[in-house]
DNA sequence: GTCGACATGTAAATAGTTACATGATTCT
DNA sequence: AGAATCATGTAACTATTTACATGTCGAC
C-alpha cells in the first residue's frame, strides 16, 4: 500500500525513462552509478537521465518485477547490481515495436532568431558566434567517440552498428547547423 | 497575496513561455486566442504553448506589468487584447541579449535505434520508414510556406529575415535527417 | 588528510500537457 | 439546426530537475 502513489506518478505514460533504463540492463547488469556512467559515455547526445530518476525508478521496476537486484561488496563497496527479468525484456521489447512519439522540441535559439528583428544584428550575431564554436567542438567530440570508445568495440559485436548510426546522427545533424549558422552569419554580417 | 504562488510557480528561471507571447506581441498586439494562432502559423516547428499555458501567462504578465490589456467588442464577441508595455519591452530585449540556454533533447527514435541490437531489423525498419516519410512531409511544408506565406510579406519588413533563417534551419535539419535515415535503411536493408 | 570519484537516495520546486468546462458566433 | 471556429479559462496529472543529504574508498 505505503508508495502507491509513487507508483502511479511514474508508471504512466509518457515516461520513458524506465525504458532507457531496461535496455541499459539488457546488455549486461549494472548498478544504478553505472548506468548513469554508461549513459554519460553513450547516450547524453539523445537522452540523459539523472540520479534523482534513476534511482526511484530501479526500485520501482524491482517492485513490478522488471529488474532483480543483488547486493555486491566483493572487496569494493557495497553497491546493488541490477538485472533485467524475462518480465522485464518483454516490456521494453513491446515497446521497442511502438512508433516513437512526436517530439516536440523547444528552441530557444530558435526562438530568438525568430524575434531578431526587434534587436540587432550584432547582438544575434554574437548568439550565433557563441553557437557555432559550440557546435563545433561537439562534432569534434562526436569524431573522437568514433575513433576512440567505438573503434574498439569489435565489428561482430550486435549493438555497433545501431551506436554507429546514432553517432552518425549526431555528425550530420552538427554538420547542418553549421551550414546553417554560416549562413546565417553572412547574411548579418553583410548589413 | 492571492495568487502568489502562481506568481512563483510561472516567474522563475527556466520559463520562457513568457519571452514567446512578449516577442509576438512586440509585433503588434494580439488577444490569447491570436497569439495561438499566430503560433501555429509560425514557431510551431521549434516552439508551441498550449492554451492552458497562454492565458494564465498573459494575466501574470499583466499583473506583473509587462502588458496591458483592453476589452474589445467591435461588432464580433468580446475579447481581450493585449499590448506590451514599455517595462516588457525591456524585459524581452534583456532576455534576448542571453545566450540560450542549453537544450537538452531527448530523441525515442534515437533511444530505440541506439538499443536496435535487441530486436530485429525489419521492426527497426518499420519505425525508420514511418519517421522518413514524416520528414518529407515535414519538409513540403517547409516548402509550401516559403512559397506562400513568407512570399506574400515584404522584403522590407525588418522580420522577414529571420523568419526566412528559422525556415531555412527546419528545412537544412530535415535534409540532414533524410539523408541520415536513409544512410541506416540502407545498412539495415542490406541483411 | 583531503580531494575526487564512487554510491545512493529524498524533498521540493518547476514545467508542461491533457482533460475538462463553458459559452458565443458564424457558416452551411 | 448543427458543426466549426472563436474565445477563455481551471484542475489534475505527469514529468523532470535542482538542491539537499550522506557516507565510503582510493589516490596523492
Amino acid at each position: 500500500m505505503q508508495g502507491s502513489h509513487f507508483y502511479r506518478s511514474v508508471m504512466k505514460k509518457g515516461n520513458k525513462s524506465r525504458f532507457a533504463i531496461l535496455g541499459i540492463l539488457l546488455e549486461k547488469p549494472r548498478s544504478g552509478y553505472e548506468i548513469l556512467q554508461f549513459m554519460k559515455e553513450s547516450t547524453t547526445h539523445f537522452w540523459q537521465e539523472s540520479d534523482a530518476s534513476i534511482y526511484p525508478m530501479l526500485k520501482i521496476l524491482e517492485k513490478e518485477g522488471k529488474v532483480v537486484s543483488q547486493r555486491e561488496s566483493t572487496g569494493k563497496r557495497e553497491r546493488t547490481i541490477f538485472q533485467i527479468t524475462d518480465d522485464g525484456k518483454k516490456e521494453f521489447l513491446a515497446w521497442m515495436a511502438l512508433p516513437p512519439e512526436k517530439e516536440n522540441r523547444r528552441s530557444e535559439l530558435l526562438l530568438k532568431l525568430f524575434f531578431g528583428g526587434n534587436t540587432t544584428s550584432k547582438e544575434i550575431l554574437k548568439t550565433l558566434y557563441a553557437r557555432i564554436q559550440k557546435i563545433q567542438e561537439t562534432k569534434e567530440t562526436f569524431k573522437q567517440i568514433e575513433t576512440a570508445a567505438l573503434s574498439s568495440v569489435s565489428e561482430k559485436y550486435p549493438h555497433k552498428r545501431f551506436w554507429k548510426m546514432a553517432l552518425r546522427y549526431g555528425t550530420l545533424h552538427s554538420e547542418a547547423e553549421i551550414t546553417w549558422l554560416t549562413e546565417c552569419i553572412k547574411i548579418l554580417e553583410k548589413k
